[in-house]
DNA sequence: GCCGTATATTCAAATATCAGGATATAATGA
DNA sequence: TCATTATATCCTGATATTTGAATATACGGC
């Protein structure tokens, strides 16, 4: 039924703040690592580490489509960890800021798929497969 | 409506295994230090130490009862609290053999009441108020 | 093959946490 | 008051965690 993630795996995951925000974001959207970099506003590699932990630990699994990994909670834990943000207070200053970048963020999505460096490229290249 | 207990404190508070046995026997019992140290087999000050910081995250509050403090789950915690248990899981053979230990401490009571050291004063004084 | 980009891993220093013995405190009864 | 008992606090070595720069890897395009 609940595929052996335990309480306290996912009490462990979410006690740090960082994973938590990471999982708040994720129970918006699926995201790949620099989506949530910017909206977390945190180096790369201190992402990758944490959602590293959160995969280990059975919280989130992965997709990968071309270079870009999407990380996403795992679909047997989505529903319980959603209703842990519905059920607790989880809403901060720190949030909102999330919220924004994220926000921000996922508007520049093209076709529904990451394009950070989209800009950089030659105009009207659309670098998602 | 949740009186500021955050879910990252809540999983702070869960996070580490021993604390997430004291929760456990809290959601069967309100239950006194000495009682769970039998309980969970560990020392007093062990005890003290994890209770004082699940009551300083508003997890726990206390009543004192003569020489005894007995602990509970926060009243305005506690519902969520079990249903996080019932969510995730959490029993293993550590929390079995908790719960056979919890058992034989709380048949020892009197009157509802704690009194371990019962057995070790004149019989048939109660030392309970 | 090479280059550029997204992500993963490694590593070390800083920091946080835990266990539990020793000790202090609080309450009761005599 | 003193003795006893339950609990709280203090302390420290041991251990775990977090951070983020540096580096490695994976992938796509050429």
């Amino acid at each position: 039924m609940n595929s052996s993630v335990t309480l306290q795996m996912v009490c462990k995951a979410l006690s740090d703040e960082t994973r938590l925000r990471i999982a708040r974001c994720l129970s918006r959207s699926d995201l790949c690592v620099c989506e949530l970099a910017d909206a977390l506003d945190l180096p790369q590699s201190t992402l990758s580490n944490h959602l590293a932990k959160l995969r280990s630990l059975g919280i989130v699994d992965t997709r990968r489509v071309g270079t870009w990994v999407y990380y996403r909670l795992a679909p047997d834990q989505q529903a319980n960890i959603v209703r842990l943000f519905e059920t607790f207070d989880h809403s901060d200053e720190r949030a909102t800021l999330d919220d924004e970048r994220l926000e921000k963020r996922l508007s520049m999505r093209i076709n529904g798929q990451c394009a950070r460096s989209y800009g950089q490229l030659s105009p009207l290249t659309d670098r998602n497969p």
